[in-house]
DNA sequence: CCCGTCCTTGCAACCGCTTGCAAAAAATTT
DNA sequence: AAATTTTTTGCAAGCGGTTGCAAGGACGGG
């Protein structure tokens, strides 16, 4: 492994003029800075930034942490972090949270690879997760988390109380009358709000709660309904929402004549012909660029006070809602 | 940030009593680790393994890079690849590798973070990636590569000929007569060898190419089928062939009936009851156990031989190809 | 009680890089 | 040409750890 110090003997200079000459603005004189690059070149030099960051005390490294890896939506978000990040010279430390219990040991886990800070991607991760992060002096932002109430921490999300009206208002404007709510797991916030948002406009509302975010879930769950089926539903969001429709359409209902259904994200799979899910559009490129933005401004002034940045959300027209009456 | 430092003065010790306390087997008297310990606890230390990684030149951190982010199965083979890691106490440097077209830029990228070693997670990526990463001397395991040939890397994946071959075999035994080739992107390996062992078996056969593995494409190069259909396919994977099978459908085709489809991968959502995807098996956690294994052997042992574990795949019966005749 | 062993411990150097500071060199002024 | 200012440079210390080495202590045997 080649350093700083070969380098410098090779241009005949100190180490601190290599040094210098890797870093941008640096007191050094252009020729100085010329015969450095080419020793550098010849030699396949290149600054070890882990060594680097015991002086600057910034390694670059972003925690990037999620526990849901069953949901096809989230591999769509961490492209577009993984490559927001990249773009920005941040570089992403996948921690994979499933099934994790205890704060503290992920706190631990980042702190000892002296993140510059970190992202959490769920909706479905306790908060007091973000808020371990946070304690522990890391710039934490969070995505997909609750907007209202006091988190402690940025939030990038859109507001899942509105979600839940748009999808009651939207579910009763097209003549569906019984309404029923398929969630994800109920302890998750975001459960619980979109939960709220439909109650307080659809009322009394039949409730049913899915284990995880995934296809099985969705389908059992509506298939626990269809004893007594409801005429509209909002599905917890799109692949809960396209496991309900399968059990619909394989119990012979008719979608969008008999019942109706309303899913949440139009992830990729939401637009496949096959499924032409009706849905509430949450805009992952846009909470995204959010996040890396109050990440970026977090690592620029530590301690800034935490911003909560709300996203609107729409709904997209496909085939599983009829039209409006 | 608490440092060495503070838990020596604490604690009453050297510096070096304090590291010695934290690594497994060195010599320190019991009773001086403990108060050691205490004393970090009460400090709430907690070594900084990027500083001790200058010394013991091993970071703990592995590149996991893939340029696959639209594919879902690579959702559950990042869930795989990052509790594996993880529960070796390595930790996945994501790189996203999507449109990246020159090696030696990801090369410079993951050594200026030392990672201790890099896995591939791809069948589309050129291989010049991953004997480029060999080449900066980073002990590199390639998944779901090419295992014939010398690539000068360990490789664990299955062998994408034999595959093609099954799916000839498969589709000739259950009667469907003329057969087309729907494979991923013409310049992957995967595809090729996929094609060859098809074509060895089912002689001269039809080939069309999506441009990506992903739904989208294998329905539009369904479509373009269409007008001059065969009897059975073998689609590149399963989320083209679910892609494909959506056109199939909304043709009017009848599946397993008049034509006959076989994927590749066996990802969760072949199972999905709306596809029911007739599919050969790769098996995804074997594959990703065999490159976690290699990628240790290889840290242990630098220099280590390149070594290839070919794995079995078999067919997965499901709905989209009829009995045997 | 003395001595040889073995276990513990601290010192100091080092890993690869940054940076404040003062000296040296170059450029400007007068 | 001398004096002053500005730029460039190297020194040395430090970031948070590890580790070879030699000195100090504890312990058992003679």
């Amino acid at each position: 492994m080649v350093s700083l110090k070969d380098v410098a003997e090779r241009a005949g200079v100190s180490r601190s003029a290599v040094s210098r000459s890797f870093t941008e603005g640096a007191s050094v004189a252009p020729a100085t800075r010329a015969r450095v690059l080419a020793a550098a070149e010849a030699l396949g030099y290149r600054p070890n930034l882990l060594a680097r960051s015991l002086t600057t005390r910034s390694t670059g490294l972003i925690g990037l942490v999620s526990n849901n890896f069953q949901n096809p939506a989230f591999l769509e978000i961490f492209d577009l972090f993984t490559r927001g990040l990249q773009e920005r010279g941040l570089r992403p430390l996948l921690v994979n949270l499933t099934d994790e219990v205890d704060p503290a040991r992920s706190v631990g886990l980042v702190r000892q690879y002296s993140v510059d800070g970190v992202i959490v991607a769920s909706s479905t991760l306790p908060t007091a997760f973000a808020r371990a992060f946070r304690d522990a002096g890391l710039p934490t932002v969070l995505a997909f988390g609750r907007v209202a109430g006091e988190s402690g921490v940025d939030v990038a999300a859109i507001d899942n109380v509105a979600a839940g009206q748009l999808a009651a208002k939207v579910l009763l404007a097209r003549g569906y009358r019984r309404l029923g709510f398929l969630g994800g797991p109920e302890a998750a916030t975001s459960t619980q709000d979109r939960l709220a948002g439909f109650r307080a406009v659809a009322g009394d509302v039949r409730c049913t709660f899915a284990r995880a975010y995934s296809f099985g879930a969705g389908r059992a769950a509506m298939q626990g309904e269809l004893g007594d089926l409801c005429e509209g539903y909002f599905g917890g969001d799109d692949v809960l929402s396209i496991g309900a429709l399968s059990a619909l359409r394989d119990a012979g209902r008719e979608v969008p004549r008999d019942v109706g259904l309303v899913g949440l994200n139009d992830m990729a799979m939401a637009g496949w012909e096959t499924f032409r899910l009706t849905t509430i559009r949450q805009p992952f490129a846009e909470i995204v660029a959010g996040v890396l933005d109050m990440l970026a401004a977090g690592l620029r002034t530590p301690g800034k006070a935490p911003e909560v940045r709300v996203y609107p959300c729409a709904l997209v027209e496909r085939g599983t809602l009829r039209p409006p009456v």
